[in-house]
DNA sequence: CCCACGACCTGTGGGC
DNA sequence: TGCCCACAGGTCGTGG
């Protein structure tokens, strides 16, 4: 699910209560995710004190007081949740709610002040590792990726070198991550949208005075999103159970028959597959 | 380089 | 109510 606005989502709600905290108990309820996991993950991740908890494309880098950084990815259906102790048996031992969904529960991290969070993931597609963290930019998960969308080095001038000459529309090259890291199905559609470009238009005859219109509706979708706690769809929640409420923002992810919520376009909204995902888009106003 | 398609895995919602 | 199919926020690989 998680795009970049979840996952930083996700982030500020586990920073308060990760980082600084030592993981007192930290348990592996299977052995893989979509990988296995690194052998000694458990061994490792005990004892050890998250410093920083940080987000680079759609990836959580845990910092710690290890040689290794965990690195979590959420695939489609990964969330976590805090639950608070209920009590304190005894010092450091602690009982919590029952589980809600234990069946999905794969990681438990408990902190040294009883914090427990647990890492849920119906389908799987996510993934943690530990990646030495002096060469972590070096690993192939992070060597390729491209700028940052909300950082200054993502610019109309950087985009218009990366679509220079490439015949696939907008919308599929803004999902790869070697151009611009951290889009997904739903902030593309939404800014092509903004932009008021076809998703379906050879990326390397868009004017650099369009592209110039479309990075900043990235930066401000992206923006928009993170402010409402990003969008709640289906499994995804907020580290501390709340909704986003991005989703009630869309113009176009899941409104096909729903009219264009662009100034004076009174387009309905298409649904087309491209490249395998599904495309949202005005064919009044995307040109 | 482009595209279409399938794989990974499980759950859910809509149509009949 | 029950069954079946389509589809789901993300990557990764193959083959034409």
């Amino acid at each position: 699910m998680p795009e970049l606005p979840e996952v930083e989502t996700v982030r500020g709600g586990l920073a308060p209560v990760l980082e600084g905290r030592r993981l007192a108990r930290v348990e592996a309820r299977r052995p893989d995710l979509r990988f296995p996991l690194p052998p000694g993950f458990v061994q490792v991740l005990t004892g050890a004190t998250v410093l920083r908890l940080e987000r680079r494309a759609k990836y959580l880098l845990a910092r710690l007081d290890r040689e290794d950084t965990l690195v979590m990815h959420l695939g489609m259906s990964g969330r976590f949740e805090i639950a608070r102790p209920e009590g304190e048996t005894r010092p450091g031992r602690f009982h919590y709610a029952p589980d809600p969904d234990p069946k999905h529960a794969h990681i438990v991290f408990e902190t040294d002040a009883g914090v427990r969070v647990t890492y849920y993931d119906p389908r799987r597609f996510g993934y943690m590792a530990l990646v030495n963290s002096s060469t972590l930019e070096l690993h192939p998960w992070f060597a390729g990726l491209g700028p940052e969308p909300l950082s200054d080095a993502f610019d109309a001038a950087h985009l218009k070198a990366a679509f220079q000459g490439r015949r696939q529309g907008p919308k599929t090259l803004l999902l790869d991550q070697r151009i611009v890291a951290g889009l997904g199905n739903i902030y593309v559609c939404e800014a092509l949208n903004r932009a008021r470009i076809s998703p379906f238009r050879p990326a390397g005859r868009i004017s650099a005075a369009r592209l110039a219109v479309l990075v900043p509706q990235i930066k401000a979708v992206l923006s928009e999103a993170i402010a409402a706690g990003g969008s709640t769809l289906r499994d995804f929640a907020q580290a501390d159970g709340a909704l986003g409420y991005f989703q009630h923002s869309f113009r176009t992810y899941d409104r096909e028959g729903q009219p264009c919520r662009n100034a004076g376009c009174g387009g309905i909204i298409a649904r087309r597959v491209q490249a395998g995902r599904s495309t949202f888009y005005c064919p009044a106003c995307q040109r």
